[in-house]
DNA sequence: CGTAAGATATTCT
DNA sequence: GAATATCTTACGT
């Protein structure tokens, strides 16, 4: 079953990332409690579907409501749903996660005990999960997703995002006021390291 | 807490 | 064939 409302992702990017913190999100039976997330849009540098749509990202440009899952530096798995039905190439990335159910099937895969880190960060909260290419494509609001709405108002907070290189003045990162299970605390993050790779 | 290094799928030239 | 990338982990201070 799914607790969101029918329209919940054919708002726009900003309005969904905001509205996802405190989202419970299950993926066959294993998750938590949404506490980051990050908007993109087509008109954001920072966005795949910023240059249009290309082969991979063809989940983003698809209907709301669908997971779009890609690969990150060829090792890391991250989880977005595509949204804002009026405006194609939208999508919000779950970026952490505060543990709540079936947390030994997560410690098992992560194989780390510390619940805190468990799903704090994109890579680390999709290995946790199980996430992986077969659910690019798939619908939020069937297995082996379960989505179910928050209860009350969260207290959000909104910052810069993180591991991108353009687009940084952005302030589109929200996070759950005050939890322990974020990725990186808001305000710490220092501008654009960027590129270094090669030497 | 900060800086540095690692390792690979996907995309572009 | 080469460059890029919505990160993570490890280690030095």
């Amino acid at each position: 079953m799914n607790g969101l409302c029918p329209g919940f992702f054919d708002r726009d990017a900003e309005t969904v990332a905001r509205a996802l913190i405190g989202v419970r999100m299950l993926v066959d039976g294993v998750g938590g409690v949404i506490v980051e997330t990050e908007a993109y849009d087509a008109a954001d540098p920072a966005s795949h579907s910023f240059r249009g749509e290309r082969t991979g990202n063809a989940a983003m440009f698809g209907p709301v409501g669908y997971a779009y899952v890609h690969r990150i530096y060829g090792l890391h798995w991250c989880l977005n749903f595509v949204c804002d039905k009026d405006r194609p190439g939208s999508a919000v990335l779950v970026r952490a996660l505060e543990p709540s159910d079936d947390l030994e099937t997560m410690q098992r895969r992560r194989g780390l005990a510390d619940i805190q880190r468990l799903c704090a960060g994109p890579g680390r909260l999709c290995q946790a999960l199980g996430i992986d290419k077969r659910l690019d494509g798939l619908p939020a609001n069937q297995a082996p997703f379960a989505l179910s709405a928050a209860r009350g108002v969260q207290p959000v907070e909104s910052g810069a995002r993180i591991g991108i290189s353009v687009g940084t003045e952005t302030p589109w990162r929200f996070c759950l006021a005050g939890s322990r299970y974020l990725s990186r605390s808001l305000g710490k993050i220092h501008a654009a390291p960027a590129r270094s790779a090669g030497v």
